[in-house]
DNA sequence: ATGTCTGCAAAAGCTTTGCAAGTAC
DNA sequence: GTACTTGCAAAGCTTTTGCAGACAT
């Protein structure tokens, strides 16, 4: 993701192009693995040394309130953040602690439909979000990523 | 509840039984609203004023730990309890920040029953747990329990 | 009698807040 | 120039930990 195309998510939104803003956002545009506060963080250290961490999460904070990114939680935990904003579902990795995206179109419609049918008392519903818990059996995930 | 029956659950795990297990064990029988670990100490005041809030915490370990009670998270919350260990669903009001939990036979079959068909390449599925987000439509519900 | 549990308080860890200085527009 | 943003540090809040005394078995 280029420079031009990270400012114009900012002004899209109205929002000021600082350069924090920016090394945020790219990077996690170049994560995409929910990252956490801090993880951002470390991440930027070699661009951006002097970040304090309070200014991550205002950043983030604002990312959330103009609709860039969303909050992910996970159990015992701390808050990671995710840029995916399509509606999706989550798969967690339950031997290396690692979240990923699942997109399905064919299962929101399923969903979508099995809850048209039938429906809960009193409540309108909005959106699904999926939880997928197992264990992943091959190598390449196994990297601990806590 | 009746005592008994709280002190068999906990015997049947070889948990000692104290008063304050007990108590606590009571309290998220009687609520069964996903409590917060300070929800089921303000419960708790009437019966327990001196009980601590970190015995509190010691006591929901110990539960979750002999699968008595679930952890569950919510979004930009703290961690709140579940007394229901049956695999289910939950619905989240954004008008009214009530969890409630969801049980739906058909619904747990129609998810095993298209991921069998699908899969999930490298990850061997353990459990599902859908989040259902939308607004509750009447008045019953509205009470805030934040 | 012994190992476990409770109460208390302090500490830890993530997140928020306040304010002065700096920066985008 | 003005309003917003950053950096820093302190505070806040939930949760964990350590330890002495108390309790269940």
């Amino acid at each position: 993701m280029n420079y031009n195309k990270l400012t114009k998510i900012l002004a899209d939104r109205g929002l000021k192009i600082t350069p924090q803003r920016v090394a945020v956002l790219e990077v996690l545009y170049e994560i995409r693995n929910h990252p956490s506060a801090e993880e951002v963080r470390q991440k930027l250290h070699s661009k951006y040394p002097s970040i304090a961490i309070g200014t991550i999460y205002n950043i983030l904070d604002t990312f959330c309130e103009n609709g860039i990114i969303k909050k992910v939680k996970t159990d015992s935990d701390f808050v990671r953040y995710d840029v995916d904003m399509e509606n999706h579902h989550h798969i967690y990795g339950l031997n290396n602690n690692l979240i990923q995206n699942y997109h399905d179109e064919e299962l929101d419609k399923l969903l979508k439909e099995y809850f048209a049918k039938k429906g809960i008392p009193n409540f309108q519903i909005k959106e699904f979000s999926l939880q997928i818990i197992g264990q992943y059996t091959n190598d390449q995930n196994q990297t601990k990523q806590k």
